[in-house]
DNA sequence: TGCAAACCATAAC
DNA sequence: GTTATGGTTTGCA
């Protein structure tokens, strides 16, 4: 049995689907019932369903989680992503995409050249990705630091690096799956923007 | 800038 | 199997 939980914050919208205490989708929004219905309408598993509008102590972490991802905060709390049903690809490129800190962005050719495939191929995975904000998704840009696109609209995006901002000012590498990820400030993305 | 062609994993037929 | 579809990239005019 599928258990999903919407909740909202300050304003906004989260909601979390989980079987087995694990999260098999998570999505967020400005109002309840287009961010319940995202969830929905992406359930992996053709298993029953129920919304419960209480929140058990485990639900609530999770929620309470994403509201900080939202935030832009550091959230030291590894969260539960059931990914055994994704194609392997998609989990690499979730992983990696995973590895980008606050304050940093990469791009879709970047994550192409550290777990192979192309960059055509990351944009999907990111089109689909399950695990939004969790997956952070929304740290990846064109390679000339356009946005790019994004699930629930580019204001969205925008604001979300906005919020993310750390003041970075030169490209680093992280490591992740044995290869490095160079990854750029958040404000190389956001230079030419209102 | 703008356009065309190459790119590559998925999902849908 | 095959084809269509992208949150892309690069090269070239």
């Amino acid at each position: 049995m599928i258990e999903i939980y919407p909740q909202n914050f300050d304003g906004t919208w989260f909601a979390v689907a989980l079987l087995d205490r694990k999260i098999v989708r998570s999505w967020f929004g400005s109002s309840e019932a287009p961010t319940l219905k995202n969830v929905l309408d992406n359930l992996p598993f053709d298993v029953p369903f129920e919304v419960f509008h209480e929140p058990t102590t485990h639900a609530k972490n999770i929620l309470t989680a994403l509201k900080s991802v939202f935030d832009g905060k550091e959230t030291s709390q590894e969260l539960p992503l059931s990914t055994t049903h994704l194609p392997a690809y998609t989990k690499k490129v979730l992983k990696t995409t995973m590895a980008i800190p606050i304050g940093y962005v990469t791009t879709y050719g970047t994550i192409a050249k550290a777990v192979g495939g192309g960059a055509r191929a990351v944009g999907n995975a990111m089109a689909t990705n399950p695990y939004a904000p969790i997956v952070p998704c929304h740290r990846v840009v064109k390679s000339d630091f356009k946005l790019g696109g994004y699930g629930g609209g580019l204001k969205v995006k925008v604001d979300f690096l906005k919020r993310e901002k750390r003041g970075f000012s030169s490209a680093t590498d992280v490591e992740v799956g044995g290869a490095l990820l160079r990854v750029y400030p958040v404000e190389f993305a956001l230079r030419d923007m209102a």
